[in-house]
DNA sequence: ACCGTTTACTTTATCGGTTAAGTAAAAATA
DNA sequence: TATTTTTACTTAACCGATAAAGTAAACGGT
């Protein structure tokens, strides 16, 4: 059933019998208005239960406070928590939240954006999904100067500024420490090679084996998407490919999570048969078992600096030069990855 | 920096010499244009780069095609996968979700209310907070029309829609089994009375008690909020009063996790010292050490009837009557409250 | 050749606010 | 007392779309 007709600024103008304009400053704190009318409109907009409506006003006003956030998926730890953030640093400051989620499909996430742009919101938080490589509507948005700023799934070189984790390092750490806890035969299911986390943590990964004297054996890494079944399917195919490494460094938890599935499907054993790192963690990773060493990274502070860092480029004036927040990260030791006994 | 001046009907209309109700009819697809002209406000739609104004749009259609959300949690795997469903869902449909979250905060949980409404959205989709005890506001949105549905966290006898898992049944069968397992000292860590949730999961629990002969002891009873801290406080307080259960059973998945925390930090194990059964249970619950036995709820199906159902009574002209909608739950096995050998 | 219909537009009014530019009466200042 | 300033409003115009009503030219049938 339909809502009932709302009752607007002119309604109360009637009934008070002044102008609209008159009501409007009076429910602003205007100067311009008597206290005594202002009383008269207060209480008559209360008994009428009058609700301002702000797409008029949004209209009229060019400006939405209203900021448009744009993920991949919600049921993930570290988006979770970011979301989280982002949504009580847009409270504190005052902004409305209109989060879009693109499933990882390039389509929704172009989708999205549109739509976000055609809602008129002030500014654009986003994190790419992993398969986004056309990046012409990025530019678009450069080009008509939507404030915009990318955060953990990032595009670089557009000019919009980025917030990471230390994904590099993060990741040279963990297989570091992986390496001087024994295993040798390291292998990665990784992301793709286009996304800036799929590069880096590969990256990292490389570099730690290299510095280790280790050659990477190209049949030992897996690149694929971030999710539960991306680490189940890693896992298989090295399973089926009778290829397991000792160790193997997922690139997010929940790749961790799917290796953990494929096996207990196969009756193995985590650390017994095979053993696990990862990048990223998760609230409950301590009850988990084993509980996994990984790279703790600050989904909470990501996401606040992220908004924090939109919001002064939509209020000030001046255009920001491109800025990289690389944010440090720490290794959290769990039940994986216990020294190896020679 | 601010944004460029966006580009409008008026700017198209102005290069083709035409009135711009042509350039919104040509976009519409209308009739009335002919096809030489639709072509050339495409072309010149593509050309600047137009982006329709959906504020002006609504603010004359007087809908908006946008849901209000407002939830108490997000990183909560109940909501965290309610969510994700609420948003598919509303893809397909093609609403826009506008999100908020309490934060369990009664005065949060107004003022987004108020907001949403201000914002015009077309329905509401309410989860409450813990502590919402005070309708007025509801009875207001009923007065007004506005579309509400409740799901998991809901408010009865106001005449609006209530989407529940069947919280006094799966309650009431997962304590049955675990008596059936053999324990007899059965305590519950249970949400506030005044939420539904909170009443109806505490009434299950005391029935099958009952019903097995044993006498509820108030000392095994603490009422509290939701959250893993709630459930680490409500351990430590048996703990402390020297009065541990043989099993609790958690309100919520997260309480069972606070119960984890604290049996870690005190050296005691789970099911050895302490055993745990709990309503609710999320994805990664087979990887915890141990996994727990509990109410499994369709988190995924609520929120999708939710919507759905919100959607119905939004477009449908006459108004529907109150139902309530039970979801029936089931109980998963994991490795906590196995038989008790006498 | 006349008249009704269709085609392809335009003009006007409206959605519910806001800002800018009046204006009449009261108050302050010279 | 005359003039300026302030107070407390009102009127007009606008934000960017849409719906409804109006219109000139082309077309079609007899």
């Amino acid at each position: 059933m339909k809502s009932k007709k709302q009752i607007t600024l002119a309604d109360i103008a009637k009934k008070l019998n002044v102008s609209k304009v008159t009501v409007s400053k009076a429910l602003r704190n205007h100067s311009d208005i008597s206290s005594e009318m202002k009383k008269k409109v207060q209480d008559l907009v209360d008994e009428l239960g009058y609700t301002p409506n702000i797409i008029a006003r949004n209209l009229s006003a060019k400006k939405t406070r209203t900021i448009g956030l744009v993920i991949p998926k919600i049921n993930h730890h570290f988006f979770a928590e970011a979301i989280e953030s982002i949504y009580t640093t847009a409270q504190k400051s005052n902004y409305e939240i209109i989060m879009t989620v693109s499933q990882e499909n390039v389509d929704h996430e172009q989708k999205h954006i549109r739509s976000l742009l055609a809602m008129r919101v002030d500014g654009l938080l986003i994190s790419v999904s992993e398969n986004t490589t056309d990046t012409e509507i990025f530019k678009d948005l450069k080009k008509r100067h939507v404030p915009l700023v990318f955060f953990d799934r990032v595009i670089e070189g557009l000019g919009f500024n980025c917030i990471t984790s230390d994904d590099e390092k993060g990741s040279y750490e963990i297989v570091k420490y992986a390496i001087e806890q024994g295993y040798r035969k390291i292998g990665h299911i990784g992301g793709y090679n286009n996304t800036n986390i799929g590069k880096a943590r590969c990256e990292g990964y490389l570099r730690a084996l290299k510095e280790a004297g280790i050659e990477p054996d190209p049949a030992c890494l897996i690149c694929g998407g971030f999710s539960v079944n991306d680490g189940y399917r890693g896992f298989m195919n090295f399973y089926n490919n009778k290829n397991l490494p000792q160790m193997i460094f997922a690139v997010t938890f929940p790749v961790a999570l799917g290796i953990y599935r494929a096996v207990e499907e196969l009756g193995l054993n985590i650390p017994r048969d095979i053993d696990v790192v990862s990048f990223g963690d998760a609230s409950y990773n301590q009850f988990l078992n084993p509980s996994i060493t990984g790279v703790h990274q600050p989904a909470a502070e990501i996401g606040k600096a992220a908004l924090e860092l939109l919001i002064d480029q939509i209020e000030e004036k001046e255009p920001i030069e491109e800025k990289k927040i690389v944010m440090p990260v720490k290794i959290s030791l769990g039940q994986t990855c216990i020294k190896k006994e020679k």
